[in-house]
DNA sequence: GTACCTGCAAACAATTTGCACTAAG
DNA sequence: CTTAGTGCAAATTGTTTGCAGGTAC
């Protein structure tokens, strides 16, 4: 089953993660490009971006908040997450992180997700404990 | 609002969560406890559980699957997760991780989540594709 | 023309919430 | 007694699926 056909919908998709910095939902990128597509199905969007992901054209990122972000960097690294403004930062990955890690025999190790959570910089100098809002 | 009353549902709960090895999801815990006590109600459960997390006398475990597990293992380690069974493993955390890590400047991290993923010793010693079955 | 893809609505799964009632202190 | 805690059902949220019609190739 040659899933391959360029819709409008899918370049669309495809267009608005090249280059992107952030970790969207399937709903954060179905509301964005609902304003220049009115009438584009957030399950096109989940569809598609399930699609690049068992491509391996795009990853999913960890997040405690539950819900699926997408990760358009392909290159490994951590992740920062910032439990009062909700945002999840890129972060490196330490060198060697695999090699240092003792694991039992026979297992394999096909990836590594790190994250940390605390509070970033905006955040941590205010001393309001109400949440920021995102973007 | 003083949450302290030592119910039947609230001790039962505990102490199936005492030296557990495992990381339960709330619907796995209210299954195995229904069993002796048959009218006792999932939200119980989960109630309980949060509880336990805000007390910080349990912590959840990351899970690519979806679902929140809870970790009864309260010092600081690591999670293998197999891609086949589903299991979720408990790994010794390399020493000091976060100093390995670069920060952006003024990011204060609180907590450490370190995932592998990829196919236990059991998966892995078997060519069949099929997943296997968790306990 | 064919069958992949889409939009929409309905289905689902995990978790939360509202509420009348029970029971711990 | 008082009110935190419970059970149950209904509500929410994120995601998936079924299906009839649209459209890329």
């Amino acid at each position: 089953m040659p899933t391959n056909r360029q819709t409008k919908q899918r370049t669309l998709i495809m267009q608005a993660l090249q280059g992107r910095l952030d970790h969207p939902t399937a709903e954060q990128l179905h509301r964005e490009l609902s304003a220049e597509y009115p009438h584009l199905g957030l399950s096109t969007v989940y569809r598609n971006l399930e699609l690049l992901v068992q491509r391996g054209e795009l990853a999913t990122a960890p997040s405690p908040d539950g819900v699926v972000h997408f990760d358009p960097n392909l290159t490994e690294h951590a992740h920062f997450y910032c439990t009062r403004c909700k945002r999840l930062l890129d972060l490196p990955l330490p060198e060697q992180l695999t090699e240092q890690i003792t694991l039992r025999p026979g297992q394999r190790v096909e990836a590594v997700q790190l994250l940390l959570s605390g509070q970033c910089e905006e955040c941590g100098s205010k001393t309001d404990p109400q949440a920021e809002s995102q973007s």
